[in-house]
DNA sequence: GCCAACGTTGGC
DNA sequence: GCCAACGTTGGC
């Protein structure tokens, strides 16, 4: 099983707003970097991911989801009225592409980043790194094991 | 293929 | 809201 990490804006999407859908079933919309793409194509299925929260007062991991779907094109690339609308993205050479995630568990508390940051063990990891803009990101089994253990 | 200009991300 | 550090665009 792989390791992931994905960033949401909580004023757009957050952990909340994840565990009142009621299917618990959502498409990740919206990556539009490629590095961050090529990683959502790795993506498994029952691969696990942490929710960040970037972009707000206090940013951090604050729960857990699962891979539900692997990659498919994404739709929303399509559609002009769409903020996320690419016309370079062609449904027949579909350059963007999402998973399928659900709900797993939101932690009792954020692990904030100022914490990530000072952990030694944390310090390969992409989102720590400065000037990381990345909103998709590997995490490895240890570094997994290690923000876990950071939880309250 | 270089690189300046521009737009975006995201912590603070 | 500021702005540093990125990624992307497009002229040449």
């Amino acid at each position: 099983m792989n390791y992931w990490l994905m960033k949401s804006e909580p004023e757009s999407f957050s952990i909340d707003d994840f565990m009142k859908r009621p299917r618990q079933i959502e498409p990740w919309e919206g990556v539009r970097n490629y590095q961050a793409r090529n990683y959502l194509r790795q993506m498994k299925l029952g691969d696990k991911a942490f929710f960040y929260h970037s972009n707000c007062k206090e940013p951090g991991i604050v729960g857990i989801m699962e891979i539900s779907k692997e990659a498919t094109p994404d739709k929303t690339a399509f559609d002009k009225k769409s903020q996320y609308y690419d016309p370079k993205s062609l449904e027949t050479n579909p350059r963007w592409f999402l998973v399928h995630v659900h709900f797993v568990a939101k932690f009792n508390s954020i692990i904030p980043l100022h914490e990530l940051k000072s952990e030694p063990k944390l310090k390969n990891l992409a989102l720590v790194k400065t000037g990381s803009r990345l909103s998709v990101m590997p995490v490895s089994e240890a570094e997994w094991k290690t923000i876990l253990k950071m939880k309250i």
